[in-house]
RNA sequence: GCCGGAGUGGUGAAAUUGGUAGACACGCUGGAUUCAAAAUCCAGUGGCUUCACGGCCGUGCCGGUUCGACUCCGGCCUCCGGUACCA
């Protein structure tokens, strides 16, 4: 009797066998050696969709086929569990986020089991548990003891909508992250972190990251944007008062001809005290949006302030211009103008009618100064005593000069800013501070930890609930004893994804934030795997949140290592139509009707079969029952077997096996073991290993085993491809192992080694080319010599054809591959 | 502008890293099975050309290295991602 495939039976069943007896637990206390598999968490929106699928996916591969490489693996899963979603539905549902965001959990979990992830579901965790944020509000008051976190009035971003602040890492291209609205600018009082401090080792550490992709590594480096140069005190004209700049190129300092600054620096708003058009500009400049699209059209414009500063070298005086394209956020607000050496200073100068002086001539050929600027590096002159100094060597000796006069001096600038860590927002962790009128802002002591953030408010989408909350907001200052307020805002949200998987390690510890044993085991993760979105945001502050961990002595270099993610795999996204999935566009695909229909290892091995996991995927329906078409065929395979009511006689019980057969068999089975290790040990090419297993249920179904020897070959070639399936449909593996007689479940099998007799082959096909050009084959003994292949190919009627009335001017063999013959006319 | 990636059939993609270009799959065409369909199986499927055997061309473009190039080198083009009046 032939059965048919049916996934949800199939599923269903193992899925409890594995969950009874507990195999996907990471075990702390284990001789194999440990493998942390990671893949970020999920916001528990409350609908998995296909980018989750998939990311889940690869990871489960990942894990699985570790285990059965006979490594401990840690595979967790949790969730991300704070954030704005959660209170907007709040506001339309009048409930609390809380408890609509744990009702996700609760959904999303079980979408999760019904894919059938191998997670370690004992150290699921979600970030907005008390006993999770608790340790990050420890670290908070850790770091304002050490300076690392203050707080400060700056100019911020702020998103109306969201009716909160942004990160500078939140603001892309001018618009919210999360909502696409304008950021307006705001001056604000609020929580950075000093992530500045260690811009230059997160720099540095980049290049050990040699596990990551080189796209990821690049884009850091550019946030970071290091570049080093000198500082330059410039003296102002009747005053103390010095006008500081930075500078990469020092070796023109003697080309400077004006100084411009930007629209918010103090001289600028100074200046415009006594000149009502300049205050105009300025009020002007204050108002331009920060949207690329404008800055990239925006004219280059500025008005001079009538203040003139002094030329540190030369005595000289320069005047000071007010220009719209100087930023107050980088540097010192101010620039020198070097139009000569400058494109955008050179016209900027026409524009205006300012002078422009040449002090750098190209150290080959000639430079018409009147019609662009000279960029480049080469030669000084009008310089002084500087004259004839390559670029280079002036760059260092005037740098030297300005050190040595108290006027400047080498100097380091990074583009990256403060982390601003504090949010105008109800759902998310309380900053773990006190103000007080007479101690300030005081943060709360160890034993007042955690500052529970109350869980039954109920959001407006005005102000954040915490505000009107008397509970919460009067209490006691922790130092004098007097009546103080607590800080109402609430932690961005990056700051529980930036060390969740550190956590993973010890997650139920109630001693500590991490425990250092648990990172020496696991730490740092082997294989992080992820959207690419998250390349400056998540991925640069997780690294930066374990090096605040190791350094507040949570754990050692040697222990958990200075980086939290040793390799990195960037997943591409899951388009329909060409188009990311999204529900306003109205392209999704619903995991859920995908698994129902064909069963969750048909939806996993699509997922991985479609494209590189790299790469971005366009969905398929038809692709997707291909995937299910394969099964069916391997589980057809199995009924062959099962047909003749005798696993051990064979199919097909003749006398005679053909021996030729057999060994062919088995070539391709060891062949595709070999293919499939390799493409899990390099680069996770899992389109290729599923081609390859798809390949060997081919030769399966055309192979006609008889006799003992070619039954037991097919057997094994069954076996082999239920192993191999394990990683991708793995209740399938295991259904089709079991029905093998395999003793242990496929998903805890060992994965199957490679018999190299098998792959030997006496006689082998060589390609014989002609000028480089196939045209034809041999079949010839593998150890054939250069000679004897040459034989073979001349007595080949297709090959000797091309090889009348020629004369040979050159063999080349390619053991085991081809024959190359170069010949020319006789 | 700078940094990174990509460009291969009708489609998603392979190519053991310099060695048979297009594996595997989707789609399509034809056939078998069926009363019919679904499912399944078999055959074909880069282009041009040939009755056929076969031949020629073909990996974005131009050139180079090599017995041999999707792969290496030089010069471009296009697309995607990141980033920037960054001083």
């Amino acid at each position: 009797m032939s059965e048919r495939y049916s996934a949800q039976q199939i599923e269903a069943k193992w899925q409890q066998q594995w969950e009874q007896t507990d195999i996907d637990a990471a075990s702390d206390d284990d001789a194999r050696p440990p493998y942390y598999c990671l893949v970020m968490f999920p916001y528990p929106s409350g609908n998995l969709h296909m980018g989750h699928v998939r990311n889940y996916c690869l990871g489960d591969a990942v894990a699985r086929y570790k285990r059965m490489q006979g490594f401990n693996v840690l595979h967790p899963i949790g969730w991300d569990a704070f954030g704005l979603p959660a209170e907007n539905a709040a506001i339309k549902h009048h409930r609390p986020p809380a408890e609509w965001t744990y009702a996700n959990i609760e959904q999303m979990r079980g979408q999760l089991k019904r894919l059938g992830l191998s997670y370690d579901w004992h150290r699921e965790i979600a970030t907005c548990h008390p006993d999770y944020y608790r340790w990050e509000q420890w670290l908070f008051t850790r770091l304002m003891q050490k300076g690392l976190a203050y707080q400060k009035e700056a100019e911020v971003n702020w998103c109306d909508p969201c009716h909160t602040v942004l990160a500078n890492e939140q603001v892309v291209d001018g618009v919210c992250w999360r909502c696409d609205t304008p950021v307006i600018r705001k001056n604000l009082k609020q929580w950075f972190i000093r992530i500045t401090d260690y811009a230059e080792e997160l720099l540095n550490d980049l290049d050990q990251l040699t596990g990551w992709p080189e796209k990821v590594i690049g884009m850091q480096r550019n946030w970071i944007g290091k570049s080093s140069g000198a500082e330059v005190a410039f003296g102002l004209e009747d005053s103390e008062q010095t006008l500081d700049i930075f500078t990469t190129r020092p070796d023109t300092l003697m080309g400077v001809t004006y100084m411009a600054v930007a629209a918010g620096h103090p001289l600028a708003v100074q200046a415009a005290e006594h000149n009502p058009e300049l205050a105009a500009f300025l009020d002007e400049c204050s108002r331009i949006s920060t949207k690329e699209a404008d800055v990239e059209t925006m004219e280059k414009r500025g008005m001079p302030t009538g203040i003139n500063a002094i030329h540190p070298i030369s005595g000289e005086q320069i005047p000071v211009w007010v220009a719209n394209f100087v930023l107050m956020g980088y540097g010192t607000g101010a620039v020198m103008s070097v139009p000569a050496h400058d494109q955008r200073d050179f016209e900027f100068a026409n524009k205006y009618g300012l002078p422009i002086k040449q002090v750098i001539q190209p150290s080959e050929g000639d430079w018409d100064i009147a019609t662009a600027a000279f960029t480049d590096a080469g030669v000084l002159i009008n310089s002084e005593q500087f004259d004839g100094l390559t670029s280079n060597d002036a760059k260092q000796a005037i740098t030297r000069w300005l050190s040595n006069h108290n006027c400047g001096g080498e100097r380091i600038q990074y583009r990256l800013r403060d982390w601003l860590v504090s949010r105008q927002r109800y759902w998310g962790a309380p900053i773990p501070v006190i103000h007080c009128d007479d101690c300030g802002a005081v943060a709360v002591p160890d034993e007042q930890l955690p500052v529970e953030l109350p869980t039954d408010l109920q959001p407006t989408g005005g102000a954040s609930p915490l505000c009107e909350c008397d509970a919460f907001k009067h209490v006691d200052c922790p130092q004098c004893g007097r009546a103080a307020r607590r800080e109402l805002d609430t932690f961005d949200t990056f700051m529980e994804s930036s060390w969740y998987m550190n956590r993973y390690t010890s997650p139920r510890d109630s001693e500590a934030m991490v425990d250092a044993e648990a990172m020496q085991r696991w730490a740092p993760v082997d294989q992080y795997i992820g959207g690419v979105e998250h390349a400056v945001l998540h991925l640069l502050y997780a690294r930066f949140y374990h090096k605040l961990m190791r350094d507040a002595g949570l754990f050692s270099s040697e222990q958990g290592g200075d980086e939290p993610f040793k390799n990195l795999l960037t997943q591409g996204m899951v388009l329909k139509d060409g188009a990311k999935m999204s529900k306003s566009k109205g392209n999704t695909v619903d995991p859920n009707a995908i698994i129902e229909h064909f069963g969750a290892d048909t939806a996993r091995l699509f997922t991985l079969f479609a494209a590189p996991p790299d790469r971005d995927l366009e969905w398929n329906d038809a692709g997707v029952e291909g995937a299910h078409r394969f099964l069916s065929r391997v589980w057809r395979l199995l009924q062959r077997l099962d047909s003749e009511g005798n696993s051990e006689g064979g199919i097909n019980n003749s006398d005679k096996t053909d021996a030729a057969a057999v060994k062919a068999m088995r070539r391709d089975i060891h062949a595709t073991i070999r293919k499939v290790t390799h493409a899990f040990e390099h680069g996770f090419a899992f389109n290729v290993a599923i081609a390859a297993l798809m390949e060997l249920a081919n030769s399966l179904q055309a192979f006609r085993p008889t006799g003992a020897a070619g039954n037991a070959a097919y057997r094994e070639g069954l076996q082999a491809l239920a192993a191999m399936l394990a990683p991708f449909a793995p209740h399938f593996a295991c259904e089709i192992g079991d029905r093998l007689g395999m003793k242990q479940m496929a998903v805890v099998s060992d994965w199957p080694q490679v018999d190299e007799s098998a792959l030997e082959q006496d006689e082998i096909t060589l390609v014989v080319q002609i000028q480089g050009k196939k045209r034809g084959d041999i079949t010839i003994a593998k150890t054939a010599s250069q000679d004897e292949a040459m034989a073979a190919a001349q007595a080949d009627p297709a090959i000797r054809k091309w090889l009348d009335g020629m004369q040979v001017v050159k063999v080349i063999l390619v053991p085991g591959r081809l024959l190359n013959i170069v010949v020319k006319p006789a």
